[in-house]
DNA sequence: AAGACACGCAACCGCAAACAA
DNA sequence: ATTGTTTGCGGTTGCGTGTCT
């Protein structure tokens, strides 16, 4: 769903008025997207609030960083989070606790928020309902509370690197089907922020045969498929017995309940 | 048909860590 | 060492939409 704009209107700079300098708040509109969206494609991020000014808009850094992490970074995933992801969130969550960004980043194409949306509006009351049902069932008391996480010995998975940047392959998103780019040298990969060479170019994004990513320098730089290591399968890792003690925890043995 | 309710998502808020001056 | 600024994180809220009564 997607909620319109609470000042449609007065989106973006340039159109002056006593407000012109109010900080705006709320949904972000096209036009702010779009020129978030070209700024960081263009020029990076040296700091988040220049990057607000830099654009024209009357948006926070902070604001601004989180639009672009949530929503227009160009490897986020649009597809609805799959049942392996589903388990894999589950798992993460037993042993890493409420670390949403910790746990985003083991899920490429997954943001913090939108794994904290998913667990509490569905994972934990699905946890909730079952044993909830599974006391009524035993007729005694709920068993204890797992340890909080912190206490709890975490195992740290490093996330696989399968695009030579820290934040992984980027599909780019159907959201911008064509724009112009510039393309990035960063100089193997060295994390200059004075980029060797550049190239302007016209995507024609399909989503399936083309990447980004934003490397050291926080420059965009696309890729095409061939160039990607992309290890189908090995970013979704298992904690041993976490998946068992949920699904016996989820799936009674005598339910067929499902998740879906 | 209309109101109530539940759900899902985007975005804000407050805090703490990291960093720079 | 201190202070101010920026960034990142987790919790929470607000609102649009879908479903139920």
């Amino acid at each position: 769903m997607v909620r319109k704009p609470s000042h449609v209107d007065d989106a973006g700079a340039g159109n002056g008025g006593a407000e012109s300098n109010k900080e705006r708040k709320g949904l972000w509109s096209p036009e702010e997207d779009e020129r978030l969206f070209t700024q960081i494609t263009y020029h990076g991020v040296s700091t988040w609030s220049s990057v607000a000014q830099l654009a024209g808009l009357r948006r926070s850094g902070k604001s601004c960083r989180l639009r672009w992490m949530n929503y227009l970074r160009p490897d986020l995933k649009k597809e609805p989070i799959t049942k392996r992801e589903e388990e894999l969130i589950v798992s993460l969550q037993r042993s890493l606790g409420n670390r949403w960004s910790t746990i985003a980043a083991r899920m490429p194409g997954r943001t913090d928020n939108e794994i904290k949306n998913y667990w509490n509006s569905r994972i934990r009351k699905r946890l909730n309902a079952a044993a909830k049902q599974a006391e009524v069932a035993a007729g005694t008391e709920p068993p204890p509370p797992p340890p909080p996480a912190a206490e709890k010995k975490v195992v740290e998975v490093e996330p696989v690197n399968n695009g030579g940047t820290e934040a992984g392959p980027m599909p780019i998103p159907a959201r911008f089907p064509v724009f112009e780019c510039q393309l990035v040298d960063a100089g193997g990969g060295g994390g200059e922020s004075t980029p060797s060479t550049t190239t302007t170019s016209t995507q024609q994004n399909s989503g399936d045969d083309s990447e980004a990513s934003v490397g050291e320098s926080n420059m965009i730089h696309f890729l095409s498929f061939d160039d990607l290591d992309y290890p189908a399968g090995d970013f979704l890792v298992d904690l041993p017995g976490a998946m068992d003690a949920w699904e016996s925890e989820l799936y009674p043995a005598n339910s067929t309940s499902s998740l879906y």
